[in-house]
DNA sequence: CAGATTTTTGAACTACAGGTACAAAATTAG
DNA sequence: CTAATTTTGTACCTGTAGTTCAAAAATCTG
């Protein structure tokens, strides 16, 4: 069967996912990849061929781990509303707890790429989609439940709520005290 | 007085600001540029010393067209709700029509660079920050003419449009249809 | 027109991006 | 042990990013 990798191929794809994510697509170099994840550039291009089929494992890594987390959050116990505004308030705190303000890495990649890449665009397209879908199955909840008005569009509420997410984790990135951000949760909610 | 200019610096910096907003700031190479405005690289360096220092003048070129572009829609006359709702609804238009989906150079520019550079950060700081005031004052001419309940805070309404702006233009360079984006308006306007 | 000044042009230069080639080393099947 | 297979590190290659420079060209001054 020949020699074993002597690294973590998983363990690999999550460091570059790390420099991606924090430098953007271009602005990462293959010097960058190897020093981060300590191994060789032949092993590098051996293991994923190019940065580009690296980046794509780490998108997807990225978007698998997020989009867990997120739909984790919303399917806490409680209602509808308190778990949509623990959502916001987890994306906060944990957008503001990141040293290095990296924000959203599909939002990153979309506003960086657009449509340069078909496959990426893809990735980031399914990965809105499926927050949408996550944020419009708790909309319903909740208008069933009789705590969001049943007479509002459930389509457009999760499109309008994955606007604000997006939104808020832009501004995240450059955004020097807290408050706003709490704001923005805040003004979200109260128009729910 | 030496030899003039045979390139319009001003006409430069426009096309500049195009290749930028298009690729990207560090996908963007010499080569784009002087390709782009149409002059050699020795007269690029020349007249401005460095891709990072044009790039500083596209984006400030960038900030005041939009920004002026922006508050003069909300000038309009009109009720502040129809004026807000028009607003939202000239940016959706804008963005869907461009062909190359570039989506807002200020959010692009957030999301790639984010605090790697101090002076790039500070002038997306300050855009972000004049279109919030702009939408706040046309929130509180809202609340003064009765359009909008009083009670609700004009400052985190104000954030949370900027929010929702935000997100619509980075969901904008990936969007196949325009139904998702409409539909963020009339949620969005629907919870004012 | 000579000279001063400024810009243009195009070539040249350094460093590194992105990737390939290869031989030595490690591992396992038989 | 040997053969086969795979990994690894190093060296290498091509192209281009980002910039600089020398010399020519254009304008103004007197």
């Amino acid at each position: 069967m020949g020699r074993p990798k002597q690294f973590d191929p998983d363990v690999a794809v999550e460091r570059a996912m790390g420099v991606f994510w924090r430098k953007g697509y271009a602005a990462t170099t293959p010097q960058d990849l190897v020093d981060e994840i300590g191994i060789g550039k032949g092993s590098l291009y051996n293991a994923f061929g190019s940065k580009h089929a690296l980046f794509e494992l780490a998108l997807a890594r990225y978007r698998d781990s997020q989009a867990e987390w997120l739909e984790a959050l919303l399917d806490h116990p409680g209602s509808a509303k308190d778990r949509l505004r623990g959502a916001l308030e987890a994306l906060v705190e944990l957008d503001l707890g990141d040293p290095d303000r990296r924000g959203c890495m599909a939002v990153n990649t979309a506003a960086e790429s657009a449509l340069a890449d078909a496959e990426t665009a893809d990735t980031v397209r399914k990965m809105f989609a499926r927050t949408e879908s996550a944020f419009r199955a708790t909309v319903e909840e909740g208008q069933r439940a009789g705590e969001i008005d049943g007479d509002r569009d459930a389509a457009a509420l999760a499109a309008w709520l994955l606007a604000t997410v997006i939104g808020m984790r832009v501004l995240a990135k450059t955004a020097k005290d807290a408050t706003r951000l709490r704001r923005i949760v805040d003004a979200a909610m109260g128009s729910l």
